[in-house]
DNA sequence: CCTTTGCCTTGCCATTTTGCAAGACTAGAA
DNA sequence: TTCTAGTCTTGCAAAATGGCAAGGCAAAGG
């Protein structure tokens, strides 16, 4: 559809019968109506009226649309109807749960912006290094970095971001050269702690066939500053990179490991509003600031 | 909304972030969008965007109003993606049932119509005297004077139509004069037989305090030839008096009868494209047809 | 049988909307 | 600091859209 006025006029239409009383209640001229109608029509390539110098009767199309446009309109009064209630914007207490490497690098900015724009409103991050429990209301919504497949949970994917090898500067100067991932054998990796990985998707070293970890956490903020300090090579966000001056991504060519972040809720707030709202919102500022940080990176 | 086409170019900034992003996906000037997107915020005075030299931001309402827009942007492409298929309009074989006052009287002509759009349509009309067991599946939809509350079926309102009192030209001219309600107790009255009336809608007579009923029918059309030949006085349905000449209504200031039709399908149903089309193409038959003839009596 | 009434269509003109081009502004790079 | 590249805005001409009035057609009423 090319537009979508087009539908809101047929539906005046179909339920009027007629151009007339149709112009009559959207206060168009019925010629106007006639030359619209006829554009959608052209455009959907079917009859929708039988024309008459009695009126416009819908044909099977027709009345086949006339049900949809019902529904369409059900939607477009909803999507006006709730912004009277948002006005003063959000308020209240909000809670998120994350992944380490979401809460330390990219919600303080994006919350603390969120939370400028709506003075009413609290927000607390909740960093979790394990599987989130929604269903125990531990958060209202949680990041992931896969979606869950049981639960009555509602996914959304939020932003797609990247990880790479690297180490400080001081790091690579003093130890022997990383031409190829086979000479990390050599080096000593810094990692998750092998038995405190909660989700398959973190399992970065393993894809690489790095079995040991000498340096280990199960906090992606303390193996960034191990690494920063020198202790060794390791898997790291692009994202986190500007906040770990003196580390520089290695191999970028030969390990190049992308994820996705997404956005889970309860089902039942689907209908929630005030949540709703923090969620498109927290997502598309999530998205902006991934792709910023990874432009710096 | 007064133009709901301006939600479309909404979605499309909201999602590019910029007008001039959105302006090549809808291949539109920037400067368009830009002043629609003004024309949204003025009617709905509410600050969608956060506008800057780095582009369109969405504000916590535009977040809101984003996700309605994608609600009504999946009713925009459900109407017209539906349409591919109906192009040659219904085929198949639709069963209705319905009381016989509309099967004998509207049905008839309403059908006849819409089997004459459909070339590859069998309509076939069920004329029973009592409540309708859509469960048994002994009908795909059927028309009721009341909506059922129980049961897993979705309900439709048709038509208002309306009822008066009358009798034949030939006995009013040979009985006494009638000028009020009480008059009637001195006149053979013709109704349904009353111990089969299968809905208090239909139990008119009741209402008019009259109980005993001498020339009974448990159809309205034999009714209605009862009348007409004389019989004496009944209630008729106002889009019967057509198909009755020679019938004339009486005390129609004092006895005035609205009731209405409904039409019932299951629930299951409801997704089906060929049902739902057939539906609204006999709704809006059925309301035109009830009108045209309330128009003639 | 003619008139009236209601409807749709078509042509013409005013109005609105659109696209283009130029100006202004910000962020990031040299 | 200056320059570049990316935005958004504003002014003006062109295109489209919408309103008005006249014409045509079918049904209802005298």
């Amino acid at each position: 559809m090319q537009n979508w006025d087009d539908l809101r006029l047929f539906l005046a239409v179909a339920r009027e019968e007629s151009l007339s009383g149709a112009g009559k209640v959207l206060r168009l001229d019925p010629a106007t109506l006639g030359r619209r109608v006829a554009r959608l029509e052209k455009t959907l390539e079917t009859a929708l009226f039988v024309k008459s110098p009695q009126g416009y009767a819908l044909t099977a199309a027709g009345a086949q649309l006339l049900g949809q446009a019902e529904a369409a309109e059900q939607a477009m009064r909803q999507a006006t109807a709730g912004l009277a209630g948002a006005q003063d914007g959000l308020t209240g207490q909000i809670r998120i749960g994350a992944p380490d490497g979401a809460a330390n690098f990219l919600l303080p900015q994006v919350c603390g912006q969120i939370g400028a724009e709506n003075p009413g409103l609290d927000i607390q991050i909740v960093a979790l290094p394990r599987v989130f429990n929604l269903s125990r209301r531990e958060a209202d919504m949680a990041i992931a970095v896969s979606a869950p497949d049981a639960g009555r949970l509602v996914v959304q994917k939020v932003a797609d971001y990247h990880l790479h090898l690297a180490a400080s500067e001081a790091y690579l100067g003093t130890n022997t050269a990383i031409r190829r991932v086979s000479d990390l054998r050599h080096h000593r990796i810094v990692g998750y702690i092998p038995d405190m990985i909660f989700d398959r998707e973190l399992d970065y070293l393993a894809d690489l066939g790095l079995a040991r970890v000498p340096l280990a956490s199960n906090s992606v903020s303390v193996q960034g500053h191990m690494i920063q300090q020198g202790g060794g090579v390791g898997v790291v966000h692009d994202f986190a990179l500007p906040f770990l001056p003196g580390v520089r991504r290695i191999l970028t060519q030969d390990v190049h490991l992308a994820r996705a972040f997404y956005l889970i809720r309860h089902a039942d707030d689907r209908r929630n509003q005030r949540l709703s709202q923090f969620a498109e919102l927290l997502a598309g500022a999530l998205r902006r600031e991934v792709a910023r940080l990874e432009a710096m990176a």
